[in-house]
DNA sequence: TTGTAAGCGTTATCAA
DNA sequence: TTGATAACGCTTACAA
């Protein structure tokens, strides 16, 4: 007790291998052996040298061991916009993946025009990985990272360069199995609510809707482009369902659905008589009853689970192709259709 | 062109300060020095080895300059739960700010039980700072980081620990306030529905609503305990509701109030008229037309600027003692009160 | 099985 | 104004 008293007053020393070799009475070298599983080692040194490096609350400095090894165990994160719930619901997922390997998720959030020079800023550690995630990240900076060795993996969205892994949701089979479900449910007069034109995603999923609508003979009757947020999602259905007579809207995102159904709502349209609103992703929200939203799921896990996978991969085979692997979406039918 | 190519299929060698001294026909120091806005060396030169830097592409090695400097410009950020909509958008704002002075947030999610030991480990690094936002973090941790020499700073749960700084928000000030308001507008039979009980937020604002009352002459009719999540919050306010004639449903949290929200509706109450509801957090979609919610705001942009100034204060010096800083609760005024 | 020593990429000190 | 050199804390040949 007053040790640890004394010993908090003095000066804070910081606590090395050095340090708790010579509380061991053994070199430095024996510490480090100890740390490492495989080392040679008899079992009574390595146990002591522990106890004391507990005792002593030691832990192998990871900045020198990173500049040894040429190896972070960071990986930098590029998410699309926290303000997101898919994305945020995404990135507290891949937190939790990558903490569990004891990789270390550094954040950028891609709100911000900032974003992309906070991660030039950041390639100065040698990342083990950088994970996009939606988002617009500047082209030039793909390139960085191969010159500078870091590995890239893409989500939401494939990058084709080489050597970049991509993950990446079958969009178009999801909203095109979606559009078909409605059409055999009778309903004839479509629109579709996108979100950023720019984006991959609504792209595709666009492309699912007018390939089914195409396959039975059917055209939307109109289409509007929104920002997957709920506010801008809910002005654009609006104008679309006063200004149309359609009995199927589809959405590009959740986030947009659920914007359409409070303008269905303001139009006292019924939902799904009057009119039937889907959506995209199956964000937590999609589930209460208030929303009760059918919907196409993008699902975290699978994506996240094959992300990790591929880093372990990239890690153990740094000069590997890349490759891509693709999440089948998931038709979720509640209430809304 | 063909330079490019040459040198990438050559094994890739890293780029170091002694390339681009190489390169430049300067020594190393001068390279450093070039990096170094204070340090001497002629204009001429400086400006010569920032160009053949920046088209080779070298940044000095952060985890070697955090070696040296014994920083490492890495914060932990230890958030309760992703899933959590108020969490998810303090992180995002913690985030952007901690990126704009380059300083990078390492995501450690909450939600399960490993978080803990993730942050143990994560303590290998010298991390300039751990900040909490909610969660809970097993009391020892504190312990090791105070040993460890890393700085602390908690955000919405007050730690008392020496030279932990701490931000807060007047929780019981603002649903006292607020039960004020509704006392005010005529309500006197209150319910409230909390979070969970060991949860500091919801004691606090327990109390606030307690206070108010106590004022008044009056007590809550009926308490129950949620777990912040809506769908617990819907459970739990449907009970209240039907076992209890309130005029007026106090929650501890955005989330919970808009559960209650629904279980209002499945019981054909109205609201405001038959019972007002309000929540604490003021999250993003509090203001949704379709929940339009009256609640309490816990301000995330004043809370996050106090967490940088504690951090920029802290790292300039270690040794000050800790300070808390309250953030003001705002009631917002929407429609169900 | 153990210890010594070299090197990872920087920056700061000290001479020149 | 510049360049050599010594840390920073670790791991790993290499030698004993």
């Amino acid at each position: 007790m007053t040790d640890q008293n004394g010993s908090q007053s003095k000066r804070h020393r910081r606590v090395t291998a050095q340090t708790i070799a010579d509380l061991a009475g053994v070199s430095r070298s024996a510490v480090s052996r100890a740390f490492s599983p495989g080392a040679y080692l008899s079992a009574e040194k390595r146990h002591r040298i522990l106890k004391i490096a507990a005792e002593a609350g030691y832990q192998p400095n990871a900045l020198a061991v990173g500049l040894k090894e040429g190896r972070s165990n960071l990986v930098a994160v590029f998410v699309g916009s926290m303000r997101n719930p898919y994305d945020a619901a995404f990135m507290g997922c891949l937190a939790r993946s990558l903490n569990a390997i004891r990789k270390w998720p550094i954040l950028i959030d891609g709100t911000d025009k900032s974003a992309n020079s906070a991660v030039e800023e950041l390639m100065r550690y040698p990342l083990d990985a950088l994970i996009l995630r939606g988002g617009s990240m500047a082209p030039e900076i793909v390139e960085h990272c191969a010159r500078a060795g870091i590995p890239m993996i893409s989500s939401g969205r494939p990058v084709s360069a080489p050597r970049v892994d991509n993950v990446c949701c079958r969009n178009a089979e999801g909203l095109r199995e979606m559009t078909r479900l409605l059409i055999a449910r009778g309903r004839s007069r479509f629109g579709f609510l996108g979100g950023p034109p720019e984006f991959y995603s609504s792209a595709q999923r666009r492309a699912g809707v007018l390939g089914a609508l195409d396959e039975a003979g059917l055209r939307p009757i109109a289409e509007a482009t929104g920002d997957y947020t709920v506010e801008v999602g809910a002005a654009a259905a609006r104008r679309l369902l006063r200004e149309n007579d359609l009995d199927a809207l589809v959405c590009a995102n959740d986030a947009t659905a659920i914007g359409a159904l409070s303008a269905a709502r303001d139009l006292s349209l019924d939902v799904p008589g009057d009119v039937a609103v889907v959506g995209f992703d199956d964000i937590a929200m999609a589930e209460w009853p208030i929303f009760n939203l059918t919907t196409v799921r993008n699902p975290i896990e699978p994506a996240v689970g094959a992300i990790i996978r591929l880093l372990e991969k990239r890690l153990a085979d740094p000069g590997k192709p890349g490759e891509s692997i693709s999440i089948d979406a998931v038709i979720i039918e509640r209430g809304t259709h």
